[in-house]
This record gives structure tokens, C-alpha cells and sequence, in this order.
DNA sequence: GACAAAATTGTAAGCGCTTACACTTTTGGC
DNA sequence: GCCAAAAGTGTAAGCGCTTACAATTTTGTC
């Protein structure tokens, strides 16, 4: 094959017979062009196959026609799945999406804010999946100037779609605590610095507060969203001398690997110990897992398309909102009334 | 925060008492500029904290200093795995990470390899994972100009890292046949146009081969890497009236689903039936699943820094080859003696 | 030292697009 | 029909970088 020239706007304008300018104008939908010339314009650019290069309309001052989609890691089956529903809709909206994974690693997300204004040229926008913020991280984001919109955060002043953490963790631990267990082990995120603060931490402590019950700081574990992490976490809880009859792991890989130590240690559940996570993970039902479940895929189509609406409309004034999905208990197998 | 201008390359010029083109070229590691120039230029960059524009690099020529990688979905446990370990060695090599996902759909494929000289502008490499390729694809990805490497493939033009599926599916399967089994079903990949040609389908009828035995079409059917696909396709094969005394399943989740289906139909595993997967999945040891074992993230990583290498030296002439990992059989539960 | 060759550095012309601004044409009210 | 306002179109100046090629300096040889 000949590397053939590349089509560029000027083969369009000339084949149109209108000005580079004009074809630039009628390309993007800018008024002041008559329907004429957007006709032959239109016309001209499908028949030479023209695609603008993203690279001359970023320099230009134009846009890069790709976003970053961040997450606190990419292997977890949560972020799988709202990565690539987002990624369906940038890309129908024409958008690249480049994702960048902070591997649960303290230095990679201290890496990616200290190059925000880097990141700020690479992009048109970011879409940011539960990564949990510090503080000044939220005005740094806003600094760098890029439209920004997120999945499972909170007060940020941004769109945001997510379900209600708190009220999920209390469901799932009411849901426990009706069973008649009052020695409960959480396992909670360790995404945040602090983990006794996170939404869902705060969910089961205020379900635990309902019945007066306080939290034993022994019983509280941070574990990332996986099965080895849920593992160890599990792990740590048994060495530590906790003997819980129930535990709320916050999201159902955590629940895997605690169902996988606690077989270890020969505990049966629901028999000696009841677990119940949050997603509704596709293994949860094969394997009996109480859970919460929340649309996941949903989530992450959602967020894409209100950060699509503000890239195609920047400079309207907007005021950001929070849109909470449903969450629903399912009650399983692995969580039963204590004897 | 003010909106400073941009550092650019000017600046370090000025700064550096150097000209531009002088930087451009200490600052890519070009020869012909003196050791003191170079030196001038680095202390100059930091100290104004520059960042050559990506936009402008590519237009000029330059790189865009990102590539794409491309899954035929992006949701299953082996590609978030390689896909993030892909990442990261980019990450570390400069180059942004631009996600395609292929959704499974034929479709969406075929855009992909429609829009390919598109592609090249974007960036300035594509690592394939996975992704069967359709006659003339090959020679599309070629023409296109853009350096190619690859997880899991087969007989490509560019550097591959992959295990020997064959010998996988072979080890599976002789696994299953050496139990005693002779009555099989497999699930195979859906991900090539003709299912009986993955070479997982190939290694697991060479076994049947040697033990003189004939794969029945009723007994093959097609499911993608997920459990939702495993569940179908076991189901399907429920539905055909075959009662086979074990499965061979491409891919561990796709096992979870045949679990999951042999048990909505009441069949016990391993007693009625027998189960065998490939990939070794975290939940793999919970659930007893007997499996091929194979490294994931190495995949991904060992590609991505091969991809990295050609990136380097577009120049070089290069034999491209073929880095086969080692796969072990793990007997656990799900396998047994045929009654 | 003189001079050619080699090494280093600078000049300037783009890459393909956006956009301020100037210019031309159309529209509409009287 | 006349004229100002509105609408449409074109000109040209960049955006920040790469890269021929020209200009300059350094090196090495006799």
C-alpha cells in the first residue's frame, strides 16, 4: 500500500470551493455558515474520507477529542465494568478514552495531581471512578480547568453518579444486625486515608449506633476491592484475636476472599460466620453471597454521558449535580440468623 | 490560581542561552549537540518544570506519545489484568494508555479496522490483545505504519507474548481424558469467526486424537470469557441433549458459569460431572476448580515493554518473535475418576 | 599554522488546524 | 429602492514543535 497523503482541511476547501476557514466553521456546526456551504462542505469531506487530526485542532486551541478516566485500580471488577461501559459512550460521542490506573498506590495518585496541568493539555475532560480525594486535590482538579465528572464521590463540585454508600453499608449491616448479630467485623476501603471515614464505614457505624452498638477498632480492616485483599483482610482480623459472627465487607471480592480465609480457618458460614458484601458481583449467586446490588455498568455510562454534555457545552454556566442510583439487599446464603 | 502561560520550548531556549532547535534536540537525545548544551537544557527544563506538548510534538512530526490498546472486551478478569500491567510499563515509559475496547461485537471490529489510518494519527503504537484477526487484518495493521505487539496471538508480524494455547487446552484435556473421561464438551472461544479453529479447540482435539476419539459438533459450543457466556453456553449444551461426563472450558470464569448452570440442573461437580478452565483465577482455588494455570499480568507487562522497545528504535530492522510462557496444570476439586 | 573535515548550533519553513478581524453579501424596515 | 444591520466568507497570524539546510565552531593533519 502507498502511504498516500494525508487529507487535510485545505483538500476539503478546495474541493468545496469555500475557504479553509469556512469548511473549519461548518465542520464543527459553528454558526454564521449557510446551510449551502455546510451542504458542500459536508459533502466534500465524506467523499475525500477527511478526519480532523486531533493533534493541529488541539495545538490550535481546538480540542483533543479524548478524556482520561481515572480509577483507583483497573483489575477490580467494579472499575472493569464502568471503564468499559464509559469507554462505549465517549466513543460514540467520538472520544478517545485513555485510562490511567493509580494502582492503589499512594505515589502513582500523588504522581497523576502533580500533573494535572500536563494531563490538562493530553485531554478535554476526566472522569474520575471512586477515587477518594484529599484535601486540595478537589480545588487542583478544578484548577487545571478541565471539565470533570465521577462516579462514587461525594460533595464534589461536579457532576457525580454513584449510589447512596452510606445507605447501602446500612443495609447490608441492618440486614446483619436484624439477624441477631451484634459482633460485626467490616472489612472498609483502603482507598481513603482515612478508613473509618468513608461512606460506607459511616453506614455501618450508624446501623451499629441504632442499636447502640459501638465499633471495637480491633474489628475494622481496610482492604482494596479484590479477592487477595479480602483475604489478607480476613487474615489480619483472625490473627488479631477478633472472633466476629458476622462480617460487612464493602464489595463482594473483598466478601470472596473473606469466605476463602474463613474456609481456611475451617469456619463455616453461614454456620459461625455470616458475610455480605456490595455490587452483585456474576459469582455472588453461584456462590450463596448476600449482597447489596447496585447497576454497575450503568454508573459508568451515566458519568460518560454528563461529561460528554458539559464538553459539548463548556461554556454554559452549569450547576453540578449528584445522581443516586438504587441499591437493593439480596439475601443469600451466607448470611443467617445467629444461633 | 492564575491561568500561567504555558511553558514551552522557547522558554527553555531563552533560558538555556541556547537556540530551539538546539533543545528539540538535547531534549530528545539526538546526536550533535555538545555534552554542555545538554547540559544547560536539562538544568533549564526542570527549572521551568517543561513539558513538551504532545499536540505540537505529533503535528510536527513528532510522537504523540501514547498508544492504544485494543481488547475484544475489556470486562474480563484476563484483560483488566493485562491491560493494567500493560499500563503501567507505558505509564513508565512516557506513553499514554488509549483503551479500545472491541465489546465483543463484529461491529465494532470491523470500525476498528476501518478507522486504522485514523488510529495512526492518534498514536504511536497498538498493542492487540487477544484480538482474532480476520484475513487481511494483518496486512491492514502493517500498512497502517504503526508498530505492533501482541498478547495471545498467533503467526503475527510483530512480536507476540503468549503461552502455547494448544498445549494448554492439550494439558486440560488430557487431564480430563486421562481420568478416564471420554464423553467431553468444550467451550470455545467466540471471539474468532470459526470456533473450531482457536487453537484451544486445536490442542483439546489433538488429545482427543491420541486417544483415538472423534469431538462430536453437539458437544462444542462458543462463549466469551465471562461466567454470564459459561452459564449460556453449558446451558446450550443442556438444552442439545448432551449429558458429557466433563467440560473443558477456554477461560476459568467461563468454568464459573458451567458451575454455575451443572447446578441449576441439579448435576453435582465433580460426581456427574467433571470441570477443567484455563487461567488460574483468584476464586479458582475458593472454588476448587481444577485449571490450567497461566501468568496474566506478565503477559501484559512483557508485550507492552516489547511495544515500548520497537517504539524506541522505529529505525532498527527487527526479527519479530514469538515469547511463550510456561502453563501448569492444578488438579483441584472439580475434577475426578469417571464412575 | 593552514585547511579540510567533522561536530555543533542556528535559521526558517512548515505540520493542520482555530480564530480575530476585515471584507463582502444578504436581509429587512421605511 | 436605500441604507444600516446582520449574515456569510476570506485573510492571515499563530499554536509549539520538528527538521532540512545553512552557518559557525572545533578538531585533526601535514
Amino acid at each position: 500500500m502507498v502511504r498516500t497523503h494525508r487529507v487535510t482541511i485545505q483538500d476539503v476547501a478546495v474541493l468545496s470551493g469555500l475557504s479553509i476557514c469556512t469548511v473549519s466553521r461548518a465542520l464543527r456546526n459553528l454558526p454564521n455558515v449557510s446551510d449551502k456551504a455546510r451542504h458542500q462542505v459536508a459533502e466534500a469531506a465524506s467523499k475525500l474520507g477527511y478526519k480532523p487530526s486531533a493533534a493541529a485542532s488541539r495545538l490550535a486551541g481546538g480540542s483533543t477529542r479524548s478524556v482520561a478516566i481515572v480509577a483507583p485500580t483497573a483489575t477490580a471488577w467494579f472499575f472493569a465494568q464502568t471503564v468499559e461501559a464509559a469507554e462505549e459512550v465517549l466513543g460514540d460521542s467520538g472520544y478517545d478514552t485513555v485510562l490511567i490506573s493509580l494502582r492503589n498506590k499512594a505515589t502513582v495518585r500523588r504522581q497523576f495531581f502533580a500533573d494535572l496541568s500536563n494531563l490538562a493539555q493530553r485531554v478535554d475532560g476526566v472522569l474520575l471512578l471512586n477515587v477518594g480525594l484529599a484535601p486540595g486535590e478537589v480545588e487542583a482538579l478544578v484548577a487545571c480547568g478541565l471539565p470533570v465528572a465521577s462516579v462514587g464521590m461525594r460533595n464534589v463540585p461536579w457532576d457525580n453518579v454513584g449510589i447512596d454508600d452510606e445507605h447501602a453499608a446500612w443495609q447490608a449491616t441492618q440486614h446483619l444486625l436484624g439477624l441477631g448479630h451484634w459482633d460485626l467485623a467490616v472489612l472498609s476501603s483502603n482507598e481513603h486515608p482515612v478508613v473509618t471515614e468513608t461512606p460506607r464505614f459511616r453506614g455501618f457505624r450508624r446501623a451499629l449506633d441504632e442499636h447502640h452498638l459501638t465499633v471495637h477498632p480491633d474489628s475494622v480492616v481496610a482492604a482494596g476491592p479484590s479477592i487477595d485483599d479480602g483475604r489478607r483482610a480476613m487474615a489480619e482480623l483472625i490473627t488479631r484475636g477478633a472472633r466476629p459472627t458476622a462480617v460487612f465487607a464493602h464489595c463482594d471480592e473483598a466478601a470472596f476472599g473473606v469466605l476463602t480465609t474463613l474456609r481456611e480457618h475451617g469456619l463455616s458460614v453461614p454456620k459461625h460466620v455470616s458475610v455480605v458484601g456490595i455490587d452483585d458481583h456474576p459469582m455472588s449467586g453461584f456462590l450463596g453471597l448476600s449482597t447489596v446490588a447496585q447497576p454497575v455498568a450503568d454508573q459508568g455510562a451515566f458519568a460518560a454521558s454528563l461529561l460528554c454534555e458539559r464538553l459539548l457545552n463548556t461554556e454554559t454556566p452549569h450547576q453540578p449535580a449528584n445522581h443516586l442510583l438504587d441499591t437493593k439487599l439480596i439475601e443469600r446464603k451466607t448470611t443467617r440468623h445467629k444461633r
